[in-house]
DNA sequence: GCTTTAAAAAGTAAGTT
DNA sequence: AACTTACTTTTGAAAGC
């Protein structure tokens, strides 16, 4: 009888933001321990925090990327980790640059197996991708909120594509209804 | 105004030449593949059809004419896998799947998963296995996909298991590696598909 | 479109021991 | 046969080709 949603986690947060200055990524790689930088292959230099652990992808124009957080906190952590480093290489950061979350992954677990293919034929194969094939997930799109579900036959679920960590909860009680109303959950 | 006139033309005949060879690329694949005439009829249509819809800008023509022909297989109800498509294409595995998951989706193609009882017949005539196996093979899919044991798997792996254990059972054994290699699959995958499906039938060990 | 980052789900594959 | 590693799918931003 567990709830759905008391299975949610989450995985990883996407993050954006900028420190409102240019910068050298020639110089930053050569002074910031442990940097990764090949212009030939990306233009970002990327940098990697261990507590709480992270990759930022820092970019000339001074804009940052931040992911693999496991929550919104973890990012505002990370990143002012890096604002921090790049304060020591002498480089001017603004106060408190806004931070964007772009994106959340979550994970859960419905409790019960799977039919996909009667989901898939349930929820209309209009509504869903379903290959396997190519990859054991159905991949169901929600338009409220905006996020997209990969469906296991395990029961396990990744949802992919929200801004806030409600939406996951939305999108699992969505789904869960779906597939009650449909007679295929149980 | 001439100028446009023949531009029209080299267009026209551009896009003649482009349609002639994606036909022509279909037809070949189609006979490697030893598929009916129906198939490639199939294949054309959803062809022009992605033609019409302007789904080929900023894909390959042989990428496009490759998914026609894969999604016409599994259409027509005689399904070929993405690597065996694969052999007969010069566009590999991974670019034939997400371009079919494309214009499946823009056409609304609306295709259901490919049932593994669809590789059977196929497969156990290259093993030269008798029609006894083939229906005990179904029995086995049939049964096993009915409790939700398919989910997430590839319909040829799973088609495999069932075969080699359906050979057992009728006394006309071939080894994993034998129907491992006409499925294209590892003997890893029939092992773990296999030990799925004689528990979920209640057979022996 | 591609390139890079991280992360989960589960299936499949390949290389070692 | 077990283990390990790696690739498949989805999502989002960044800058440049």
């Amino acid at each position: 009888m567990t709830d759905p949603k008391d299975t949610i986690n989450i995985e990883n947060v996407v993050a954006s933001t900028g420190i409102g200055q240019e910068l050298d990524l020639q110089s930053v790689a050569m002074d910031l321990e442990g940097a990764d930088y090949d212009p030939e292959q990306f233009p970002g230099l990327v940098y990697r925090t261990q507590n709480p652990k992270s990759a930022a992808l820092i970019f000339r124009s001074g804009k940052i990327v931040c992911t693999g957080a496991k929550s919104t906190d973890d990012v505002h952590e990370s990143l002012r980790i890096v604002f921090d480093k790049l304060r020591e290489l002498q480089i001017q950061v603004n106060e408190d640059p806004e931070i964007v979350v772009q994106n959340i992954v979550t994970s859960a677990d419905l409790g019960r197996n799977l039919n996909l293919n009667a989901i898939a034929i349930g929820l209309g194969l209009e509504n869903i991708e379903y290959e396997p094939e190519q990859f054991p997930g159905l991949v169901y799109r929600l338009d409220e909120p905006e996020v997209v579900a990969l469906l296991f036959g395990s029961g396990k679920l990744v949802i992919t594509g929200g801004k806030k960590p409600k939406d996951a909860e939305h999108a699992v009680d969505k789904i869960v209804s779906r597939l009650e109303d449909l007679g295929l959950l149980e | 105004r001439l100028r446009k006139w023949q531009e029209r033309i080299r267009t026209k005949d551009a896009g003649e030449r482009n349609l002639q060879f994606a036909l022509s690329e279909i037809d070949r694949m189609a006979s490697a593949l030893g598929v009916p005439r129906s198939v490639r009829e199939v294949a054309s249509v959803i062809y022009r059809r992605a033609l019409k819809e302007d789904l080929i800008r900023g894909r390959s023509i042989e990428g496009v004419a490759t998914s026609a022909l894969y999604a016409a297989c599994r259409k027509e109800g005689i399904p070929r896998s993405l690597e065996e498509i694969s052999e007969v294409s010069r566009v590999e595995r991974k670019e034939i799947g997400r371009t079919y998951r494309y214009i499946s989706q823009e056409l609304g193609l609306e295709m259901r998963p490919v049932d593994p009882k669809k590789y059977v017949p196929r497969f156990c005539s290259e093993l030269e296995l008798s029609e006894e196996v083939q229906t005990k093979a179904n029995e086995i899919i049939e049964k096993t996909a009915e409790e939700g044991l398919l989910s997430g798997k590839s319909p040829t792996g799973y088609a495999a298991a069932a075969i080699y254990a359906a050979s057992l059972l009728c006394n006309e054994k071939k080894t994993q590696r034998e129907v491992a290699d006409v499925a294209q699959v590892t003997e890893v995958t029939i092992r773990n598909r296999y030990q799925e499906q004689i528990e979920a039938m209640g057979i022996h060990g």
